[in-house]
DNA sequence: GGTAGACCTGGACGC
DNA sequence: GCGTCCAGGTCTACC
């Protein structure tokens, strides 16, 4: 099978960084445990291909074993997706940095979060990860790869904007099983098919954060959660997505009371203590609560019914 | 500016 | 197996 190499950062670790987030669990995305490689296709210049990344150990390039041999454009093209994904321009100086500021995560070397290729996947899978049951989230996406991606029917592609945008919100929600967000994802698609949105602004060092998050809250499904989350998947981690995640992980974890709302604000501002890398000191304190209960991110995968199989599943599995 | 209710789906629960 | 209730964030109407 055709390979190729990317070279990534020093401290980088696939099965700790690639699972570091709930979207490598959302189609096309497909984590095998056992072999510590993600699976996923890719959209490249000449049409699909389907990768298996891979990597013998911390900070050693990554093996990307691909459906077929690769022109040299077509590999600079997959080692900017896999670049943008995986956060290997996230360098390790920054991830120093993060770490002298919160030192809890020093010792496991968490700092990177995986998000999408593109943007456009980024913020879909963030609208339909909103007002919806995670088993929900990964129906959606799960559907519309299925329904409107290309390429073989074993790892069929992230819909481009371009797709999406030609769709009607009635087949989308009866496909895909959106919802009402049918609308609101057609809409999105049509103004980043027609190029409404300036990804190089939006994904620019130099924009400020509070002028993002404003334009953000304009986009069709996007509110106040949606938008920081966005800042995050954009690399700005000043801002808390506040959801009911964070308003039970402020009661059960840190002790506040008093109303959602209020618990919100008290979690917004007990993060703020971490400045510009709030977020991710937030999220690696959610994930000790996830991963108590669940085992380690990078042992979980789901079963033919759907269903996570955790190690305590698997354990009650195994005694049936 | 704050609040209430609709939106839609899947899972949990009771019968 | 069926019906009911609930959780989840955004959006709009209303106060």
């Amino acid at each position: 099978m055709p390979s190729v190499t990317v070279s990534v950062p020093r401290d980088f670790v696939l099965w700790r960084d690639a699972c570091s987030y709930g979207y490598f669990l959302l189609a096309p995305n497909q984590w095998i445990p056992s072999e510590k490689t993600l699976l996923r296709p890719l959209r490249l210049k000449n049409g699909p291909v389907a990768c298996a990344v891979s990597q013998t150990g911390k900070g050693k390039s990554l093996r990307v074993e691909t459906s077929r041999t690769l022109k040299a454009t077509e590999k600079g093209e997959l080692n900017s997706q896999l670049t943008r994904m995986l956060r290997l321009d996230m360098t390790t100086a920054q991830v120093n940095e993060f770490h002298k500021l919160d030192p809890r995560w020093k010792k496991t070397g968490e700092a990177r979060l995986c998000r999408s290729p593109t943007l456009f996947e980024d913020l879909v899978k963030t609208v339909t990860s909103c007002n919806v049951t995670w088993p929900g989230s990964r129906g959606m996406n799960r559907r519309l790869c299925e329904v409107l991606g290309e390429g073989a029917a074993s790892g069929k592609c992230f819909p481009t904007s371009q797709i999406l945008a030609k769709q009607r919100p009635a087949f989308l929600r009866g496909r895909c099983g959106v919802g009402y967000r049918d609308e609101r994802l057609v809409q999105l698609a049509k103004m980043y098919a027609k190029g409404a949105i300036d990804v190089r602004w939006l994904e620019g060092a130099a924009t400020p954060t509070e002028e993002i998050r404003e334009y953000l809250l304009e986009l069709p499904g996007i509110g106040p959660y949606a938008a920081a989350n966005i800042l995050q998947l954009l690399g700005r981690y000043e801002l808390l997505p506040c959801d009911s995640e964070a308003v039970r992980h402020g009661r059960e974890v840190l002790g506040m009371k008093g109303s959602s709302a209020r618990v919100a604000k008290q979690v917004a501002k007990h993060f703020e203590q971490y400045g510009k890398y709030c977020f991710l000191s937030y999220w690696f304190e959610l994930r000790v609560a996830y991963q108590a209960k669940h085992g380690p991110a990078h042992t979980w995968e789901y079963g033919q019914d759907g269903k996570l199989v955790t190690a305590a599943r698997a354990a009650a599995i195994r005694k049936k």
